[in-house]
DNA sequence: TCTGGCTGTTCGGATATGATGAACTGCCTC
DNA sequence: GAGGCAGTTCATCATATCCGAACAGCCAGA
């Protein structure tokens, strides 16, 4: 691990929305180091564009950093395959849905299709970060992680509690999360916000791997009657985008076993009228 | 300058539209470093988030850009005051306009609005590159960067020709810059390709530093005939945009020394019906 | 099934590279 | 004009990086 790209890496983390501007002398003091550490990291990165300078000396996020995020949009066949099937399903339900990702063990929230009957989400939002453990798309996204790598990441993050049904232990996580590979799609039930829930599902590329996860987000009163078809429901649009993505398995994981059904039946349920 | 830092800025510039995926030992041709520092990069990278293993040892760009892109895009004002300003000069002339910033010597076009009556332009395009010296908003842009700042980009890329019209030498070039200083705004006329012009102006921050470059191109055939009205219009236009971002400023660049217009009678001017 | 050639990966010693803190400079405030 | 705080520079030293060669894993073709 070279450790100087580490460090970068971190000065490029400390900006955030909150704080998008940053000198020397804060950067030094938030990481640690030297100034004069501080200043060569700044210093380089400005030059390569991932940073700019201000007139007054200090530094904000470069042009450089929306090109590379234009080419990974462009070249990631992930936004493209879901967004068509979002747009479908905010159409259908008008309710909220929502792409995420793992990033360094919490969820990225990559697009986000408000519906017209929904509430206003405040938390989530494109480009936004938020622990995964009380999430339906973090649930997907941690049960498809070795369990040593959610560990590691509970371990760094701890458990943040939002509400009284926020999962508090690492059994508890343990448990939920086998459920979860088990059934191939989680719940939020009110889990991070009072009178919010969600279902969601797991999204697979061509080689198997889990890249992201999807959901759809539905306030607590219309979430417990329908639960059953908001489930296959998103089950089978995150299904749809991971065969667009080039994923084809016979067995899905909730049809394995001998409650195999068949995939047109699935493929006919459709969104309350 | 820390070269491992610069290093992996130079890796993840390798990272393109056209080949968005890279291994080890093609990473280590192209930078000509050996394999094992190649493999000590991508790996960082990849651990930070900024680049992502495939499932095959390769690696692609890692959300983290997507999310420091976020960062940047929430945190500048630029897009913000711009976008509104850009609908509704598309709206008006129902051409295309673009907004862009300069990028280690290279224009990287930010924002494209594209008019109904324009004709389609394929080599701009949202996170794209082009060279600056043959552009509107490209020569906007190096106007406003000191004389050595533009030798330095020149000699390191050269000066591409794409039509008859493109700017073949450096004295053309530094004739052409001192032209657009003094005038505060630039015209390409066909100089990138035949048929196609359009007038750039600069937009300042609340510092008065040139920090983008607005353009509204135009078929030449509709270009010629207009070009005072669609002058007025893409300066005034970024002025605007620069008072929005805090700039504020009495006399105008065009309005320097003895021709200098009241403010009024340039906000009269609007798009032809 | 075996083989060859192509990957990505590991290792340990030589040395260039980045870390360090004190000193410098410029700016803004009082 | 003086003080303090910011960003910047510099020379020294320790060590993290660089490097080439050897290893391991995969796939294609024989």
């Amino acid at each position: 691990m070279l450790q100087t790209v580490q460090k970068a890496a971190q000065v490029l983390r400390l900006f955030t929305p909150r704080q998008p501007e940053w000198g020397v002398t804060e950067v030094a003091a938030a990481l640690a180091i030297p100034k004069s550490g501080a200043h060569a990291l700044l210093r380089t990165l400005a030059a390569e564009g991932l940073l700019q300078r201000t007139p007054n000396g200090r530094y904000r996020l470069g042009w450089s950093l929306f090109e590379l995020s234009q080419t990974l949009l462009d070249s990631s066949a992930l936004l493209r395959a879901a967004r068509p099937i979002m747009e479908r399903l905010v159409a259908g339900w008008g309710e909220t849905t929502h792409l995420a990702v793992l990033v360094d063990g919490q969820v990225l929230y990559v697009e986000k299709l408000q519906g017209d009957r929904a509430l206003e989400i405040v938390l989530s939002g494109v480009g936004k970060r938020l622990p995964a453990h009380c999430s339906g798309v973090g649930k997907v996204l941690l049960a498809h992680q070795p369990w040593e790598t959610v560990l590691a990441i509970v371990e760094r993050t701890g458990l943040v509690t939002f509400t009284p049904n926020t999962i508090r232990t690492v059994e508890q996580l343990r448990e939920e999360l086998e459920r979860v590979r088990q059934q191939g799609f989680a719940y939020d039930q009110e889990e991070v916000m009072v009178g919010l829930c969600c279902a969601a599902a797991p999204i697979y590329d061509e080689s198997g791997q889990v890249v992201a996860a999807m959901s759809l987000s539905v306030p607590a009163y219309r979430f417990y009657p329908n639960r059953q078809r908001l489930t296959t429901a998103i089950v089978d649009a995150a299904r749809r985008v991971s065969e667009e993505l080039g994923y084809y398995q016979e067995a899905w994981p909730w049809e394995n076993g001998k409650q195999s059904k068949s995939r047109s039946s699935v493929l006919a349920t459709s969104a309350p009228t």
